[in-house]
DNA sequence: TTGTAAGCGTTATCAC
DNA sequence: GTGATAACGCTTACAA
């Protein structure tokens, strides 16, 4: 393995000089700039990066944080972050945590240990006085997932108004009963959204039943397992909103197994716009959210905290849009 | 920011002895551990791994190359290699090429530069000339996504075999007329389980119908214009077998739109055994990859190489396994 | 058991 | 334009 001493020697010059040519700088002679390059090319050189690492002390690699990324949610928002990084020539590294604490941190500590240059969160264990002490450490990004009260740049939906808008259009469409199926306190999403469904059932003059609201989670077990507990129940709501796609066609599945048919029998709604929302029977009504949006800006938010401009935090809200398919029943307007 | 001299000083020893601390090492007297712990604690010292990175030339960091992760069954695989990574004390780096020799270049120079310690391809653009080379200057593996011909450690299915056990399954049903959804000569899966769809109906005495074999790719868009395809011959076929779940529930939902039931019309069987193959409607048949072991087994063998353990190549194959579910109709013994 | 000092491969700051 | 040379933060012979 050559190193840029080799190179010098072959060429007949300092290590400075091969360093200037390898990062383009002007003022070298052209005829020098041969000679090196001709000696790179003898040597199959390539540059050891770690050296260029430690001198810099930068990495040009940050961290993403996700829960995981067998739900397309994440692997989509991931997508984002990745294509605006590679742009800005970061590489890109995942911790996949399963929302494990100890995991998490071990994980961060790369940061701490400048192993890379900042990290995003699209979802934390920490709680808001941590992830406030990890941001002020080292340049952090929190989207998706906020934890409410921390001091980070944050960029997500408004989750309040994207299930509000959800159930009111449920309500529109003459459903009373409306089951609610997310992943309870754990998620700050799942407050504020469950918040919104309230405020919606509210507004129509709703009470809330107890047994319509279930905490399961967010995968497609979760949907399945909140649908077997409203089959229990003395009767079936008009209604499922489910707070993730794979949590609706947990419901839906199983609801088919009972011979219970959606659209006709029941409404559900899902949550995210996965792809599968299109592609399911029967295609799923769902709010569609920014995904490759969100993560571009949360690089975009982090690159600014690298480089310590505008080191104020922003908390950016990007729109979200409720996608009709025939999932929802549609009341015809009389 | 406090380096190691820092705490040297503070706790009045040399940087060696707080490296040897640092590292774990027995021969430190029980009450210098206790001095250099505390300056440690009182400075809130992290170690800069950069340096210990350069030192060692090792940067206990891995890369994994992926096409894609939209699709469940590449992220399933690359939870197989980040736990075995990982409990290795091996942290894990992402490069999504999206299929493009560009972007897999630019990734896989990190590997040279000495940025990882060694590659896992889940998909290549390289051919077996590169792909030898590549593999023979650093610790490469590939897996999932094989390249024939090429010199390098391999974990895959054995595509054939899987392919021909599908088809049968098909035959043994009544199917005569069997479709082929596949990505084409691009893939060398594809290749693979084409040879093993061609042999089934030779068993069975039934020549090919050009017609019936599409190149479409493995997403739902393949599997949705396949079926469009499908739908402008005079008959359409008794089966579709597709070589991956998504495309398979491409084909349903398009058929699904003009009327046509899986099961009842026409049977559909899939490829992979995503999750979602088991909450479709209909639940989908299809051939079970054991993506976690895929994973798993992918980073021993790298670790292997890494070590400069059992240096010869080794080429796994992992079982696979018919999974039936009710998108295929059965055919009552007679 | 501990300290000294020579690296690891680069880049940056001086001189010249 | 170019060359010495001192960093960057750490590990590890070797010496003491």
């Amino acid at each position: 393995m050559s190193t840029i001493k080799d190179v010098a020697k072959l060429a007949g010059v300092s290590v400075a000089t091969v360093s200037r040519v390898l990062n383009d700088y002007d003022n070298v002679r052209p005829e020098t700039v041969k000679a090196v390059q001709k000696a790179i090319e003898e040597l199959d050189y390539q540059p050891n990066f770690l050296g260029r690492t430690l001198r810099r002390l930068e990495t040009m690699k940050i961290l993403v944080v996700v829960p995981t990324i067998s739900n397309q949610f994440y692997s989509r928002v991931l997508k984002g972050i990745q294509l605006a990084a590679q742009s800005a020539g970061y590489h890109t590294m995942l911790a996949i945590t399963n929302s494990d604490a100890d995991i998490e941190q071990e994980h961060i500590n790369m940061a701490r240990r400048k192993l890379v240059d900042g990290v995003i969160f699209l979802h934390t264990t920490m709680d808001a006085a941590a992830l406030t002490e990890f941001a002020a450490a080292c340049p952090a990004v929190s989207a998706c997932e906020l934890v409410g009260g921390a001091s980070i740049s944050t960029v997500s939906i408004d989750d309040f108004r994207a299930a509000l808008d959800g159930v009111r259009f449920l309500l529109q469409n003459g459903c009373r009963r409306i089951a609610f199926v997310s992943a309870g306190d754990l998620y700050n999403s799942s407050r504020c959204r469950r918040m919104g469904y309230e405020r919606a059932l509210a507004e129509a003059g709703i009470r809330p039943e107890e047994a319509l609201i279930l905490d399961e989670g967010f995968t497609f077990n979760a949907g399945k397992r909140a649908a077997e507990r409203l089959l229990q129940l003395d009767r079936l709501p008009d209604a499922v909103f489910a707070t993730s796609d794979s949590t609706a066609i947990g419901v839906i599945s199983a609801l088919a197994q009972h011979g219970i048919r959606v659209c006709e029998d029941i409404s559900v709604m899902g949550f995210d716009n996965n792809q599968i929302a299109e592609y399911y029977l029967p295609p799923l009504t769902t709010i569609s959210q920014p995904q490759f949006d969100i993560g571009h800006k949360a690089f975009e938010l982090l690159h600014d905290k690298i480089n310590n401009r505008s080191c104020e935090d922003q908390h950016i809200l990007l729109p979200h849009r409720l996608e009709y398919r025939s999932s929802v029943k549609i009341q015809q307007s009389t």
